[in-house]
DNA sequence: CCCCATTACGTAGCACGTAACAATG
DNA sequence: CATTGTTACGTGCTACGTAATGGGG
């Protein structure tokens, strides 16, 4: 058994059994990887894809098992790769995450700000998507960690702690009518379109957050308007003065950059999420990614986020910020 | 990095970081083993050795780091040809043990009568060590599981399942005087030098077994004639007729076999011990082990085993069985 | 008829073994 | 001086690339 086996195997399962593309991207051959997986099945006594004629049709049920385990192979492969590298030079290497746009737009610069120059040699790289999107590449380790808004209990093999919490901030162009009210509820809210960016888990989320939760609770279905991944579409389409409400999260809202627009006080839009970071169970943590973190949330210090990785238990690490004040944004 | 050069790093710092007494093991040639280990630290440009003059005189920091990672990928390469080979034959195969002498002296042989003949391809082991060697062993993937009495809630990687209880039984010979008596305390048995094997950690453990605890309990200092790891020269030793009072596991006092000894009642030995099976977390369970651990406790079958191992979390694991009735033996 | 996996075959690289060397206690 | 790790060197294996072959949709 050899790792370029797995290797193979492994990519090829990733690029829908293809092992043409498959060799496009990885450059080398065809043949090469097609040997190379008739010689694993050989040796392993079983066929890991199914053949249909000329096609690899699908993964056979062992092979299903195989390239669960492969795949952990490969990645602790990576983890000796960046052990050794994090020894050789701790200011070198890549750090890559995922998150939502606002965290991309809003929170994430200062951290950067300040990463950056202290790190030169660290590659950094950040990726806006949707929570599922960015929930996926973090448990893949396609990207280090994920921040991401939402409680998400996904029994994944992701490491969750909590950063912040937020709250929603409502937004409206100086001259609506709202701004003559001296207590804005859900209600008044509801005679207007509303213009927020997509929670999460893209439009029908919006029934299962608590903003989607504070409308069902005060009877109304609300009028979207607009539902973008996007704060900034969010306040432009206030700006546009078609009486829009907007609601996105507090820190996408600059009071003076955003002057032009007025933050409503609505009682039933109140409440705090939380702000989390999500780490693959498994994953080295390198110096500089400790200090990442830390620029972030400064509560999660190195030995803070040691501790919990260090934690054999999903439940100890999840329940070890249960007694600990989450600051806010 | 290729997986022979983490074969090798790992093997060598099993062998007491010695090449050439690794090279013997491993039917291969001094020289070949270290120039891949150069190649591989040439590679990920760290030491994982320190050398001093010609020896391997230890193992780095970031040494240690990677042999950690390496241990679990080749713990996997074995799992890749476990699930291969048991999907392939799946009567055929090997299962190892570890446990105490007691169970494998008088519980496993029963499993093993029904077990063998349906399984004559199956290369069965059974390992009997102390508690601590046995943990070690099932921890390091020596052995697929090990069974074990007392409750080990040692932060390892084993899923612990509880099997059944036992109690202890004393045992004296038909002319001991405490055979006389109509109800026998601790207190009573204090009198008379104790033979016992040691349970678990050796002898200085009978101090935390509820045994011990019992002798405390009435404040006695039990004088201890013989600690041995194996009820049958406890048994020999009460035979022997020098008033001594034996404490063995019930499942080594045979009615019939026994019947030169009598067991008395001791209510404050009255207590339940658990003997549990100890699997490690990420190993693969072929479908024969799963029928050898059903045959040694009935109530932990196929699917009850696949459920709790498939649990991702410890902690779920353990209470898994918390509103479970464990049998007695 | 295009796409894709497989077979055939030649080559370059590398892992491994033997032998010689060096250094340490 | 015995033990152990490293260097030197030759060889056999094999992974990989190119070219040709063969099924399917």
């Amino acid at each position: 058994m050899k790792l370029q086996q797995l290797r193979y195997i492994w990519e090829v399962n990733r690029h829908d059994l293809n092992i043409s593309a498959t060799a496009l991207r990885l450059y080398t051959s065809q043949p090469g990887i097609s040997k190379q997986i008739r010689l694993l099945e050989e040796e392993l006594g079983v066929q890991i894809f199914s053949r249909s004629g000329k096609h690899l049709s699908k993964v056979t049920p062992v092979g299903e098992d195989i390239l669960a385990v492969a795949g952990d192979i490969l990645h602790k492969i990576e983890t000796i790769k960046r052990i050794a590298s994090d020894y050789k030079s701790p200011t070198q290497g890549s750090l890559s995450m995922s998150t939502t746009h606002t965290q991309a737009r809003y929170t994430l610069p200062d951290v950067i700000k300040e990463f950056a120059p202290k790190y030169p040699k660290v590659a950094l790289s950040v990726i806006a998507g949707t929570t599922m999107e960015n929930i996926v590449k973090a448990a893949n380790g396609d990207v280090d960690f994920v921040i991401i808004t939402e409680n998400f209990d996904i029994s994944s093999n992701l490491v969750v702690m909590p950063c912040f919490s937020y709250h929603t901030a409502v937004l409206v162009s100086k001259d609506h009518p709202l701004t003559q009210l001296a207590q804005v509820s859900a209600l008044d809210i509801g005679n207007y379109p509303l213009a927020t960016h997509t929670f999460g888990f893209g439009f029908n989320s919006l029934n299962t957050t608590s903003l989607g939760k504070a409308f069902k609770w005060v009877g109304l279905e609300p009028k979207i308007a607009l539902a973008a991944g996007n704060a900034d579409v969010v306040k432009s389409y206030v700006r546009a003065g078609l009486g829009a409400v907007g609601v996105v999260a507090d820190m996408a809202y600059d009071s003076t950059e955003d002057s032009d627009l007025v933050r409503l006080n609505v009682p039933e839009f109140g409440d705090a999420y939380p702000l989390s970071i999500g780490i693959r169970r498994d994953c080295y943590i390198p110096g500089y990614m400790y200090d990442f973190i830390e620029g972030f949330a400064p509560h999660l210090d190195r030995n803070t986020v040691a501790e919990v990785m260090s934690l054999p238990d999903p439940v100890a690490q999840e329940d070890y910020f249960a007694n600990i004040d989450i600051p806010d944004y």
